[in-house]
DNA sequence: CGTATAATTGACGACGGTCAAGCAAGGTGG
DNA sequence: CCACCTTGCTTGACCGTCGTCAATTATACG
């Protein structure tokens, strides 16, 4: 059921009774495949269904009158990135893919009704848009405060984790389909600049990283690098 | 009453009903003042009610380990910088005061009990948090992708017409507590070059600033140089 | 008045941006 | 099967925005 992993999402906090999930599982779903660098809404748009991550990688951005793009956070496998068009009509930022993704669409009248019915459902779908919020205010103390070689660690700390969480780790490395422009837009850097941290980091032996793959060698060193943390992330579930 | 700034506040979408708000004014409220430069709560406290601005100037920001502070946003009457706590139970960013502010605090099951009875209630407070978002996105591209005088004449237009909507605007000058380095720890910036900046804005004319009081003497300028634009903010409501 | 807080100024240097060119890999078509 | 193109990564040279350090000047407050 492609519904599964958004549920699982939703779940870190409560687990779901029966009904809830079921109510949840009856949900119409429309189901789509894009591929890579598409847009799946744009900034503007009032959506009238909220989109979920099925399988893939997303990620949501805006771009400055100067031509420069701010990436505002990566979206995988559980994640639903325009949950606040529930209640904000017009979208604020763009969603497209990053990597060829499987999408899935769910109306906001389906939604609200489950709501209407379901507190706990409510409670959860605020909290997922509450724990984005984190994720903000994190990248921006990130961004604020820290250097490059700080922020680009953070980044990839985050990602690992987040990706291990959903089950999608295989020992220390992740599939990893961000670009290094991706990150430069990401961080606020630029692309040869990152390129040169990248570098570092590999020729250090912290990282490796290519062929759309990412392993972490020295998780410890990373973190550390990177200032992370990783609470704001709230991951209670481990893979399996 | 205390609690109508924050009630109009949430209105800025949809008007409560009578019911709604007679709920919403029946709920048993804590009031403080508290001195500028305190702590209301802090990062890593699981707070059992959630604060609101009733007058003065509050901001949320966060220690990062090499010393240096991340502010994430201010926040003026009507605010409710802590929504977050009903749902996520640790706190991941301190708020203190900026300036000399009247708090009230309202407990969180008080809050949760009109809310299961209130729907429109439930939404209105989580649409307040989605807007905090909302503004979350517009600093990280702000500090992302603009240069200093960019992100400070940005942050000016914001709280500009932030306290305009609530009432706090005498023409074009607003009540102004904030700091040079609160803006430097807003902004990612250093006080040193924030007060380069500053400085350059005023003789160009665009602002004045001093005293406590900020008068933008060239809003159509000041708005271009921070190419900002207002929806954002979901701005609904004119002051009286 | 002395002290603390905030703003201001100047000198100096670094982190990271910009520009430009080169390289590697993969896909397409003749 | 190889020329060609596109996309993404890489490298080097140069330079500017902004940070750091340090000292000086308001302003407020007890």
């Amino acid at each position: 059921m492609p519904i599964t992993s958004f549920i699982r999402t939703l779940e870190t906090a409560v687990k779901f009774s029966h009904e809830e999930e079921q109510a949840l599982r009856k949900l119409p779903i429309r189901e789509t495949e894009i591929k890579a660098g598409q847009d799946i809404v744009r900034e503007g748009d009032q959506p009238t269904r909220v989109c979920f991550v099925i399988a893939g990688m997303a990620c949501t951005s805006r771009m400055i009158t100067t031509g420069r793009r701010q990436i505002f956070n990566f979206h995988m496998t559980g994640d639903a990135p325009d949950l606040l068009s529930l209640h904000l009509d017009v979208l604020d930022h763009t969603i497209s893919t990053i990597a060829t993704s499987r999408v899935g669409f769910i109306h906001h009248d389906a939604i609200k009704e489950v709501c209407s019915k379901h507190p706990r459902i409510t409670a959860a779908l605020w909290r997922h848009t509450l724990i984005d919020s984190a994720i903000f205010r994190t990248w921006m103390a990130n961004i604020g405060q820290k250097n490059a070689r700080a922020r680009i660690s953070h980044l990839l700390c985050e990602m690992f984790l987040r990706s291990e969480a959903i089950g999608l780790a295989k020992d220390s490395a992740i599939a990893f389909p961000i670009k290094q422009v991706d990150i430069a837009d990401a961080l606020g850097l630029s692309v040869v600049h990152v390129n040169r941290v990248v570098q570092e980091l590999r020729s250090e032996g912290l990282i490796a990283w290519g062929n759309g793959t990412l392993d972490i060698l020295k998780w410890q060193s990373l973190q550390e690098e990177g200032d992370f943390a990783p609470e704001y992330l709230h991951i209670t579930r481990k893979a399996a």
